[in-house]
RNA sequence: GCCGCGGUGGUGGAGUUGGUUUACACGCAGCACUCAAAAUGCUGUGGCCGCAAGGCCAUGUGGGUUCGAGUCCCACCCGCGGCACCA
C-alpha cells in the first residue's frame, strides 16, 4: 500500500476502470429523472487544449457527478466542432489535407480531455466534419429551404479579403473578421441566407423565460434591435414622387426641417433629371460608396453630406417646404434608408444642421399625424438574415444543384450526404475550391435528369453547431437527425456552460433552429438551453491574456504531469468565482496539491478495526454535516470556490484529530468525489468498498446535528462589538441583557454610564446605546 | 456617449434577512526537523500606538438612513465588459 499520494499512478488506473465499466453512460428512457448537462464543444485546433477549456468542463463534470449521485440520469456528452477555416488555412500552408489534420487534432484533444477524468459518455461523441454528421446539417438546410427559410439573394455582404470568403453580420462585428481581425469590405454578391428575421419577436420573447446571464440576454436584445415607430411619406414638390421615412418620434414632426437620404437610396436615380447639382451629388455618392464602414464610423462627429439643389420636400404636418440632403450618416440598410431630421430633438441631426446652417425649430409634441392615420405604425429590427454560404472548402456542401431547365433544385434527401470532393486545390481564389472539382460537379438534375451543376459554396460552420445538441440524444441514428422520442426524453439541455463570446453568434443561431423546428411541429419545445452559465477567462499570471505570441500559455499537460488531474480540477474550481476572469497562479496550484496530499494521508488516521470501540467525535460529525449541506448548495449554485473552501475546512479539522471516525471520512469522500474523482475513488476503494464511489447516493445532512444548544451572543456598545457571551439559543431578552451587562469585558464600558437603550436580536446580539 | 458589472489585506478571494470584516488559499516571518537545502509540521500575519492589557482607524471617495452599513439610499471617482450615427 502506497504511503504517498501519487496521482500519476492512481489517475490512469481509475480512468481505465471507469471506461471499462461504462460508468458514465447515459441511459435512454431511464425511469430516473434526466439531466442534460452540456458543454460548448471545442474546435479541435492544432495548438491543443489550453487551461481555459477544462475550467468549464470541470464545472459541468462536478455537476454531472453530483447529479448522478443525487439520482439523476445524466447526459454529459462531448464532441468536435471540426469544420472551419484554420484547418483549411493550415492545408494551404503545409499541403496537409484538412481531413487528416483535423483528425489528428481530434485525437490529441481527446487524449488531453480524457486525462482529466471527465465523466463523458464517449459512446455519444460526434464530429461535425464526418459525413454521418454533415448529412444532417445538409438535411437542416433542406428543411429550412422547404419551409421558406433558406433563400438565395443578391445583396451587399461582408467580405473578408484575407479569408477570401463572405461572412455573416455576426461574424463581422465592428467591421472586422472575427477569425483574422482583418477589416471587412462590402461586396454585392448572390449568396444563401437563412431567414432568421422571421423569428425576431419569438427570439425576443423567449429570452424572458430562460435562465441565462442578463448581459447575454441584453446583447441578444440589442442585436435583434427591435424598435417601434412610424412610417410617413413626404412628397417631393412638383414631382409624382414620395420619400418614405421611418421615425420613432412621430410626435416631433413639427420640428422636422429637412430630409436626409442614404447614398444608396433608390429615389436619387429617379430624381436625376431634376437635381441641378447632380454631378456634385453623384460625386458624393461615389465617394461614400468607396469609403469603408470604418472610415464612415470615424466621421461620427464630423458629418458630411450634399444638398439636392432644385428639389424640395413638403413636411406633411405643416406643409412647409424643406430641403433634401444625401448624407452617409443615414444607413441604407435600416428603416427606409431615409429620415426626417429633427435637429432640435436629435443630436446627430443637430450636428448636421449646425454644419450646414439649417433651421432648428423646437418640436411641438404632436401625435396628430399618427392619430389621423397619415403616419403608419411600423416595427423595425436591426437583425439581418443570416448569410450562410462560404467560399471555402472545409465545410458542409450546400445541397443544391443548378439546372439549365429547372433552375435551383434541392438535392433529394435520399441523396444526402453531398460528399465533400477530394480532388481540390486549396489555394483560395475568391471562389470556393469546390468550383474546380470534377467529381463534385458530375451530377444530373434530380428533376429532369439533364446535366446540372452543384452549388460550389459550403456552409458556415455555425450551421453545424446550431443543432449538435440534438445529435447527442441519438448519435447513431441513420434515418433522422435524432429520433423524436429521444429528443423528447433528453432535450432541451438543462444546463449549458461556455464562453460569453458566443452571445450573438452560436447562441442566437441555435435558438433560431429550435424555433424553426418547433413551428414546423417537429419538436415540442422552443428553447434549446434552459439554463446558461458563462465560464470566466483564465488569464496569465499578472492578469494579461494568455496568448501564444506572449509565450505565457499554461499547458494543462504539464500541470497534470506535475500535480495530477485532480489538482488541476480542484484548483480551477477554487481560484475564484466561476464566471469571473482570474489570473493563473502557479503557487496556488501547489496549495491545492498540498490539500489533496493531506487528504490522502488522512486515510491512515481512519479508525477501521472492528474490534476497537468506535471512535466518536461529535465535533467532526457536526462539521461534516455542515459541509455536506454547504457543498451541495454551492454546487447547485455553481459557487465551486466556496465549496472547495468548505472541504478544506473539514480537512483541516480532521487533520487535528488523532483518529477519525470511519463514517465521517466515508461521507467526506462522497462530497469530495465530484471535485477530485480519482482521489476519492482511490480512497473509497481503500476503505474496502467494491462499488464505485460514483454509484453511491449523495449523503443527506442531519439538521439536528447542526443546531447548537448554546449560541454566542455578540455584545456591542453603540454598535461596536466589544465582546460576546455564551447563552442558550432561546435566551430571553431580559436574561441576555443581564448576562451581557455583567460580562467581564462589558461592565467596564457601562461603569458610570447611563444605558439609554438596549437592542436585542434573538440568538445573535445585544447592543447597548450609552 | 449609452447599457451592464465591479472596487474588501502584500495577492486570489469569503461575508446569510443590515449584526464580532478579512473564511479558505497563496505569499511573508519565526520555530522544529536537517550538516545544509528541499519537503513536511507548528506558530504568527489588515494598519497605527503600546512592554502589555488595551485603544484608535480601516471594505474606492463624500454624504445620508439606522441602535448598528462591505451590505440599503444619493452624488462622485476609478476599473472591466458590451453597444455605439439604427432615426
Amino acid at each position: 500500500m502506497s504511503k504517498e499520494y501519487n496521482p500519476g499512478e492512481i489517475e490512469p488506473k481509475w480512468q481505465k476502470l471507469w471506461e471499462q465499466n461504462g460508468l458514465y453512460r447515459a441511459e435512454d428512457f431511464s425511469k430516473k429523472p434526466k439531466f442534460y448537462c452540456l458543454d460548448m464543444f471545442p474546435y479541435p485546433s492544432g495548438a491543443g487544449l489550453h487551461v481555459g477549456h477544462p475550467k468549464g468542463y470541470t464545472a459541468t463534470d462536478v455537476i454531472s457527478r453530483y447529479k448522478r449521485m443525487k439520482g439523476f440520469n445524466v447526459l454529459h456528452p462531448m464532441g468536435w466542432d471540426a469544420f472551419g477555416l484554420p484547418a483549411e488555412n493550415y492545408a494551404i500552408k503545409t499541403k496537409v489535407h484538412p481531413d487528416k489534420s483535423t483528425h489528428q487534432n481530434i485525437k490529441h484533444f481527446k487524449e488531453q480531455i480524457k486525462s482529466f477524468g471527465f465523466s463523458y459518455d464517449w459512446q455519444r461523441e460526434i464530429d461535425t466534419s464526418s459525413p454521418e454528421y454533415y448529412k444532417w446539417t445538409q438535411w437542416f438546410f433542406l428543411f429550412l429551404y422547404k419551409n421558406g427559410l433558406a433563400y438565395k439573394a443578391k445583396a451587399p455582404v461582408n467580405w473578408c479579403p484575407k479569408c477570401q470568403t463572405v461572412l455573416a453580420n455576426e461574424q463581422a462585428q465592428n467591421n472586422k473578421c472575427d477569425r483574422c481581425e482583418s477589416p471587412v469590405s462590402q461586396k454585392n454578391l448572390e449568396q444563401w441566407f437563412f431567414k432568421i428575421t422571421d423569428f425576431c419577436d419569438d427570439l425576443l420573447a423567449g429570452l424572458d423565460k430562460i435562465d441565462w446571464p442578463e448581459p447575454i440576454k441584453t446583447m441578444q436584445r440589442n442585436w435583434i434591435g427591435r424598435s417601434e415607430g412610424y412610417e410617413i411619406d413626404f412628397e417631393v414638390k412638383n414631382q409624382e414622387k414620395k420619400i418614405r421615412v421611418f421615425t420613432t418620434r412621430i410626435d416631433t414632426i413639427f420640428g422636422c426641417t429637412y430630409l436626409v437620404l442614404a447614398p444608396e437610396h433608390g429615389i436619387l436615380s429617379a430624381l436625376k433629371e431634376n437635381i441641378d447639382n447632380i454631378k456634385e451629388v453623384e460625386g458624393y455618392i461615389e465617394s461614400a460608396k468607396k469609403k469603408t464602414e470604418i472610415e464612415r464610423q470615424a466621421e461620427t462627429k464630423d458629418k458630411t453630406g450634399v444638398k439636392l439643389e432644385g428639389v424640395v420636400a413638403v413636411n406633411p404636418a405643416n406643409n412647409k417646404e424643406i430641403p433634401i440632403f444625401v448624407a452617409d450618416y443615414v444607413l441604407a440598410g435600416y428603416g427606409t434608408g431615409a429620415i426626417m431630421a429633427v435637429p432640435a430633438q436629435d443630436q446627430r441631426d443637430f450636428d448636421f444642421a449646425k454644419k450646414f446652417n439649417l433651421l432648428v425649430i423646437e418640436a411641438a409634441n404632436s401625435w396628430e399625424m399618427a392619430e389621423k392615420g397619415i403616419a403608419k405604425k411600423k416595427v423595425n429590427y436591426r437583425l439581418r438574415d443570416w448569410l450562410v454560404s462560404r467560399q471555402r472548402y472545409w465545410g458542409s456542401p450546400i445541397p443544391i444543384v443548378y439546372c439549365e431547365k429547372c433552375g435551383e433544385v434541392p438535392v433529394p434527401e435520399s441523396d444526402l450526404p453531398v460528399l465533400l470532393p477530394t480532388d481540390v486545390d486549396f489555394m483560395p481564389t475568391g471562389e470556393s475550391p469546390l468550383t474546380k472539382s470534377r467529381e463534385f460537379h458530375n451530377v444530373k438534375c434530380p428533376k429532369c435528369n439533364t446535366k446540372a451543376r452543384r452549388e460550389n459554396d459550403t456552409m458556415d460552420t455555425f450551421v453545424c453547431s446550431s443543432w449538435y445538441f440534438f445529435r447527442y440524444a441519438d448519435p447513431q441514428n441513420k434515418k433522422e437527425f435524432a429520433g423524436k422520442k429521444l429528443i423528447d426524453y433528453w432535450c432541451p439541455a438543462d444546463l449549458y456552460v461556455g464562453g460569453a463570446e458566443h452571445a450573438v453568434l452560436h447562441l442566437l443561431y441555435a435558438r433560431f433552429f429550435v424555433k424553426a423546428l418547433c413551428v414546423a411541429g417537429l419538436i415540442g419545445f422552443d428553447e434549446p438551453f434552459l439554463k446558461l452559465r458563462n465560464v470566466g477567462l483564465i488569464l496569465a499570471e499578472g492578469g494579461v491574456k494568455m496568448s501564444k505570441s506572449k509565450g505565457n500559455v499554461v499547458n494543462p499537460d504539464d500541470v497534470i504531469k506535475q500535480y495530477g488531474a485532480d489538482t488541476l480540477r480542484v484548483y480551477e474550481m477554487f481560484m475564484g468565482p466561476f464566471d469571473q476572469a482570474i489570473a493563473w497562479d502557479t503557487k496556488g496550484v501547489g496549495g491545492v496539491y498540498r490539500f489533496l496530499q493531506k487528504i490522502y494521508k488522512l486515510q491512515f488516521k481512519v479508525q477501521s478495526s472492528k474490534f476497537k470501540a468506535a471512535v466518536q467525535s461529535l465535533k467532526l460529525e457536526k462539521l461534516l454535516h455542515k459541509t455536506i449541506k454547504k457543498v451541495g448548495e454551492d454546487i447547485e449554485q455553481m459557487k465551486f470556490n466556496t465549496a472547495v473552501s468548505a472541504l478544506m475546512i473539514l480537512n483541516n479539522e480532521m487533520e487535528k484529530e488523532k483518529e477519525i471516525p470511519l463514517e465521517v471520512f466515508r461521507q467526506f469522500l462522497l462530497v469530495l468525489a465530484p471535485f477530485a474523482p480519482h482521489l476519492a475513488e482511490e480512497l473509497w476503494s481503500k476503505l474496502g468498498r467494491k462499488e464505485s464511489v460514483f454509484l453511491q447516493e449523495w449523503p443527506e445532512y442531519d439538521k439536528s446535528l447542526m443546531e447548537e444548544e448554546t449560541v454566542k451572543i455578540v455584545v456591542q456598545i453603540n454598535g461596536k462589538a466589544r465582546g460576546s457571551v455564551e447563552a442558550a439559543k432561546d435566551i430571553s431578552e431580559a436574561q441576555a441583557v443581564e448576562l451581557a451587562k455583567n460580562s467581564d469585558r462589558i461592565n467596564k464600558w457601562l461603569l458610570g454610564r447611563e444605558i439609554k437603550k438596549a437592542v436585542f436580536v434573538k440568538g445573535k446580539l445585544v447592543n447597548f446605546v450609552i
